[in-house]
DNA sequence: TCAATTTATTAAACCAGTTTAATGAATTTG
DNA sequence: CAAATTCATTAAACTGGTTTAATAAATTGA
């Protein structure tokens, strides 16, 4: 559990008897590849910490998939559309490598934030982290042609290209693999 | 301040005095149109809470706006960007209309969040609503055509189409004004 | 290890958007 | 109110993507 309390602690202080007492809420998860913590249809009951491993968090719709984040080593992740309001996804959470997974679940959660006014702003804090990021991926998507979003994915996250499939990187850029060829096959040329 | 202190208790339960105390942190400020809050090269001080009006929040880029939010009645902005770290900002808030916000000194907001819990949680519970907003946003962004797009956005905020230059419009959702003019012009003849 | 399956590339026809430029409509301002 | 400016539409040529289909390469598994 270091690199959870780790992450804990970067965002604000917290008492030692909190953070020891708060890690007993959660438990951890091996996951093979291609099994899923969530499926469409179900409700996003737990947060999640990624320990080790690389998870898809996806749509399916007629066949296709779209995928809307990779999550890698030490993110919290969940699907938040569902865990919020306890609705039904639309989305999978899926292992695209072996992974080790620290699981809390959100009753639990929301009690430590109630009881502790430091795990509370921990709370606080990572949520407007995760907002910032994803506010930088907007402005990726709605600034950036594909090329110039590309070359920064492989600039940014090079690990990526080496754990997932080539056609989910498409998917994540928005375009067909098909697309990602011959963008590359472009991008070779010059 | 009513629809403030309204919006505040929307998330969670807040002593009266608590809110009556903190509301003294906010100054009203009146925009006229074109006038901004913030523009590149300056640091975001300040979180707004939109009374009323229409703000828009953009890049301008080799002549170019690109638009990434627009923010109408009762919603808090900023440039969360610059806001979080400090940092100088890229982008401009621009009041589109005569607009009345109400702004709340970060350092001051700060401050409320470590004395009171109860703020604190707003605090959280507030960002995790942007995020899932964001989310949902990014969802469409990636998954959904410009057709999809424009008409979800005539479906969800008609009134944008009222208040907001066709161009604003055309850069929200992506795309040139020639492009939405096309695209209106297909949708038209189906 | 070899067969089956999945994934990546290429080609060809197509299309939804782009750019540039011109015109017309609407809004702003002296 | 007229003149100036800004904004919206259209046209024409172009382009970076799409779709479909075929082939090649890589991975999986019996």
């Amino acid at each position: 559990m270091e690199n959870l309390k780790t992450k804990i602690l970067s965002y604000t202080k917290i008492d030692d008897a909190v953070l020891e007492s708060e890690m007993k809420n959660y438990r951890r998860i091996v996951l093979q590849k291609g099994e899923t913590l969530l499926e469409p249809g179900h409700v996003a009951t737990h947060m999640y910490y990624l320990e080790k491993g690389c998870i898809s968090y996806h749509k399916e719709e007629e066949g296709e998939i779209k995928v809307l984040e990779f999550y890698t080593e030490d993110v919290y992740f969940t699907d938040l559309l569902s865990y919020v309001n306890q609705t039904l996804s639309k989305y999978y959470l899926k292992a695209l490598e072996p992974c080790v997974v620290l699981a809390v679940d959100k009753k639990g959660l929301e009690k430590s934030f109630s009881n502790s006014h430091q795990l509370e702003r921990f709370g606080r804090l990572s949520m407007q982290e995760a907002f910032t990021k994803l506010l930088s991926r907007v402005e990726r998507m709605s600034i950036r042609s594909n090329e110039e979003r590309y070359l920064r994915l492989v600039e940014k996250r090079p690990d990526l290209f080496q754990r997932v499939p080539n056609y989910l990187i498409a998917s994540y850029l928005g375009i067909t693999p098909v697309g990602l060829s011959k963008l590359r096959k472009r991008l070779s040329k010059v």
